[in-house]
DNA sequence: CTGTTAGCGCTTTCAG
DNA sequence: CTGAAAGCGCTAACAG
């Protein structure tokens, strides 16, 4: 608080007031004897300036501590630097990731990453899509919900990608991973391991992830002519109060050897049961979960998981999203990342 | 993509150019045979608008998908209802809350959030106070690595909030928690328990989060009666390649019977370098963290750790530039949050 | 209660 | 190479 008065009820509106508002272009090109479309021009580096112009006008922009006001400039030009996010939770390491490399690449790009968590139910996906509307996104990015949020979008002619999952039935660009490949992964590797009653976790959706990853456990089965026993498979919501208590169930039931639970959040809790009922990883039962998190290698066995090239599917997204933003044209593409099966000690034969 | 031709080049623009333009609040405005004054007020609902005129009006909105520009909102009214955030890494789990609870409260008040992360020095750092600047954010919330962001913001009117660490000479508000009580708490656990040599690794920083740590273990210190042999203190830049190296070292050559991290990262090293070197936790040595994030209760033995409401640090920082926002003017304002000692297996009496 | 008017700050023709 | 002029879409006086 070096040099401020801290009785004063200083605000930062009291001290701005004293300046009377941002500096405008008008201003910048007050102070260097030009006109505002001279000015314009010489701060965006487009049409001709003399040099001399320009020099004067870079130092008066510069002394007057000018910044170019993003409204004005969206308004004129219909389109802004700001590219919406939406993630299903920000909590979860899977999505907080996949925002990271969201923003790193808009950030290299100069443009801004408006984010919006907490995305659970299609009414406020929606919500959220009117906003990026209303600032007139140069494009936005989700792990969508429902499909209404990237027809509106589309309509309106914002270009949209999903990641993770795909939903739309409008046309746009997506980046997932081969699902159904690494759960086929994961479960043959238990049925390699001579596995026969492989239990498999799986949220209750109707997301494109969910169904691969149920796609490649049945395949998995099928190559190895293991038939799937129905009551292994489990239709969960992972944020009901009662998820452990019917993984308890299944174990107790079920009588699975392994289990495969199809996302970090499932396998959590299916790891917390096990844990809780002191069943020994992998003697008891083997696990492997879809989406390796940092928690996987650091427990003790680690858990053998299907890893996701999550910062990489954010970046992804990222670049299909520029390209757009800045003119390219083409027809939709998905992109399809392929994920690797990272075998630790939680796997193992049958006792 | 049921619909749609899939060999043609669609992209959102081309879908969008059969409606020629967004829908405005003039075309609003001519559907219900008013004003473009009267629909704004009817749609904002302040001033007088006759009951019949309103009805009309949200009638055509509704019916024509209208959706207002928010850049000449701001444009006009000078303020936009953005709020600038900016973290450290999202990828850390410690930011990743941070952010969760910011967005969440900010999204209750109908705010979005501007999410910059990657926020390591101090010239990045005011590059994105630039871009809120330009944005005539609302505020700007962040865990600031320098003065001249946050200086910069006020001086142009734009109201900060500090969280995690206070680092600003601009008169702003602040939301942190004790960090010397968190580790004055933790380090007297090690010292009642027998510990004599109580290592300390802290982040190479003038942040006013390690200097209060750092004082909490000299406080502690003090308090037992304890010297503090200064070679047992160590400090770190937590991405530096020979964290864990330099972490070994102080193993080998200051003898520790117990180690205090001073935050998530550092606890991870030093727990690795544990692994690898197969000490047992708490046999070999004690281990305690600042900041209590999940993996230090999964894995065996439990991490002892100093556990910060982040989420709530968030969401406070959200509330009080939010109040600034909607006009309440006051002196800067530091909330201190309480931290809490979480006991877990990784701390016992020296052997 | 409603419409007219002006203008936010910028970019972009279009003349010069 | 430069400036004048128009206008992006909205809101806020102000007069009716």
């Amino acid at each position: 608080m070096a040099g401020v008065d801290p009785g004063a009820a200083l605000t930062a509106a009291t001290v701005y007031a004293a300046h009377r508002g941002p500096v405008t272009l008008a201003d910048v090109a007050r102070a260097a004897g030009t006109s505002a479309s001279t000015a314009s021009r010489a701060l965006n580096g487009r049409g001709y300036v003399s040099e001399d112009a320009r020099a004067r006008l870079l130092l008066a922009a510069e002394r007057l501590g000018y910044v170019a006001n993003a409204s004005a400039r969206t308004l004129k030009q219909k389109r802004s630097r700001v590219v919406g996010v939406v993630v299903s939770d920000l909590r979860n390491q899977f999505y907080a990731d996949l925002a990271a490399g969201v923003g790193e690449t808009l950030r290299a790009a100069d443009y801004q990453m408006v984010l919006l968590s907490d995305n659970v139910e299609s009414e406020r996906e929606v919500m959220g899509a009117r906003t990026f509307l209303a600032m007139r996104a140069a494009g936005v990015i989700l792990t969508p919900v429902g499909r209404e949020a990237a027809s509106l979008l589309v309509r309106n002619g914002i270009d949209v990608v999903e990641v993770d999952r795909q939903l739309a039935d409008a046309p746009c660009d997506a980046v997932v991973v081969d699902n159904a490949r690494g759960a086929e992964e994961a479960t043959s590797h238990l049925l390699d391991l001579g596995h026969r009653r492989v239990a498999l976790l799986v949220p209750e959706t109707d997301w494109t992830t969910d169904a691969g990853r149920l796609r490649g456990y049945r395949q998995a089965h099928a190559a190895a002519g293991v038939p799937v026993d129905e009551r292994l498979v489990l239709s969960l919501r992972e944020d009901a109060p009662d998820v452990e208590e019917r993984i308890g169930r299944l174990l107790d039931e079920g009588r699975p050897t392994a289990i495969f639970a199809a996302n970090n959040v499932l396998a959590e809790h299916a790891w917390r049961v096990l844990r809780r009922r002191e069943l020994k990883l992998p003697h008891d039962v083997s696990l492997v979960g879809f989406d390796d998190v940092r928690w996987m290698e650091m427990v003790e066995p680690g858990i053998t998981a299907v890893a996701q090239p999550t910062v990489e599917l954010g970046r992804t997204a990222a670049r299909l999203l520029l390209e757009r933003a800045e003119g390219v044209t083409r027809p939709p593409r998905v992109e399809c990342l392929p994920p690797e099966l990272v075998v630790r000690g939680s796997t193992a034969p049958p006792a």
